[in-house]
DNA sequence: GAATAATGTTGACGCTGCCTACATTCGCGA
DNA sequence: TCGCGAATGTAGGCAGCGTCAACATTATTC
């Protein structure tokens, strides 16, 4: 925006995480480089190597702002008494009613989020394994799973499987939804459900409820 | 084994395609090129652009494989009457007993391919979409999950979850079953569960059960 | 046996990640 | 305010990759 011609540019660390995730959401992990990166950013091929270690720790970085996405959103999506103003639904009070609903509708927000950014989904869960190496991914993953665990846990305290332990059904869950995520993402499923629509809530909903 | 000096290889396609199979396994996807397969089987590295178009379309077809694999596996664990010399079980004439057995039975199998040939499994379900550009990945997808859904439509034949619709159940059990995959082997899984035995399956059975 | 198709080779191009050596600028202590 | 070290950016080069074009050798077929 400013003067262009300075050495050092400033911000080069934050421009490049932006460049990379336009990158990911328009040619993939596929056609995402380094070198592309710097000249969009207007710098020289190795000017990223003064913030990241390698492409590898780019990427790393840029799946723990996704995990921290997806956390965020399942957060909003979270179980009412969690979200701000909570109180007057809890006075209204219907607790055991739709136990399986809050379940249900961090299910639709994990699965919204997959299709809205696919390549970055697919980073997160890449064959590097990410999210095993960096303490920043493995603790937003460990907050975005943990909105899911809670709401299981707590749609079983009224009523929903309650026999079943809230580590493995939450697990299962998780697994569940990841695999309906990729499934989505990859147009694995037949036409008749891969649309851009809801129609697989229906389906999901044959095991889950 | 024989004379190495002939001009040509005599059956290139086919060493190509083992000595994809096996970088695959060894080095994973990131680590397979088309050059170092070449060289592999004694030939200029140009030599497999005479029997694939580009890189893409031979990892189409070790896909394309992996699905035929994937499908055979599934149709030795299947339903018992569909495995030779299941009479004698049928005659003994439990058939609602348990019902869910025969998918649990799939689901495992299924895994346990999985597990084995984590590279592999990864490329069948790889970004690139290959079952989608292949007749032949197509149809050993298809088959592959005509076990699944054949076994599903049987259980609820013998009473298991009857009320829900087969095609929805099953696509469901699918998502279920490649979630629990990809989980397992890119080792997302806490410890206690990620190990090598079968704790997991405690685990899915919280909600398939 | 000659024409033709199938198969393999050589050399090159552009792209990539990343290394080493060097240049510029920033920020802090004297 | 100066100067020095750290932070940041640049230039050039290397090896590996997929792929193309041109050419060589062998198999097949009329």
């Amino acid at each position: 925006m400013e003067a262009k011609d300075r050495y050092h540019h400033g911000s080069l660390r934050k421009t490049l995480m932006d460049a990379a995730l336009d990158s990911l959401e328009k040619d993939g992990l596929q056609g995402l480089s380094l070198r592309k990166l710097a000249e969009s950013a207007g710098v020289s091929k190795t000017a990223p190597y003064r913030h990241f270690k390698d492409k590898k720790e780019l990427l790393i970085n840029i799946a723990a702002d996704g995990f921290g996405m997806l956390a965020d959103r399942l957060a909003v999506a979270g179980p009412a008494d969690a979200a701000p103003g909570a109180e007057a639904t809890a006075e209204a009070g219907h607790p055991a009613v739709d136990a399986g609903a809050d379940v249900m509708r961090l299910f639709r927000a994990y699965i919204d989020f997959a299709r809205e950014r696919p390549a970055l989904y697919k980073l997160m869960f890449s064959p590097l394994g990410y999210s095993l190496h960096s303490e920043k991914c493995r603790l937003n993953s460990e907050r975005a799973l943990g909105y899911l665990f809670s709401a299981v846990g707590k749609a079983q305290a009224a009523g929903w499987r309650s026999g079943r332990e809230t580590r493995a059904l939450g697990l299962s869950i998780w697994a569940s939804v990841h695999g309906w995520a990729t499934l989505l993402i990859d147009n694995l499923l037949p036409e008749w459900i891969a649309g851009n629509g809801d129609e697989w809530i229906a389906h999901a909903q044959a095991l889950l409820i």
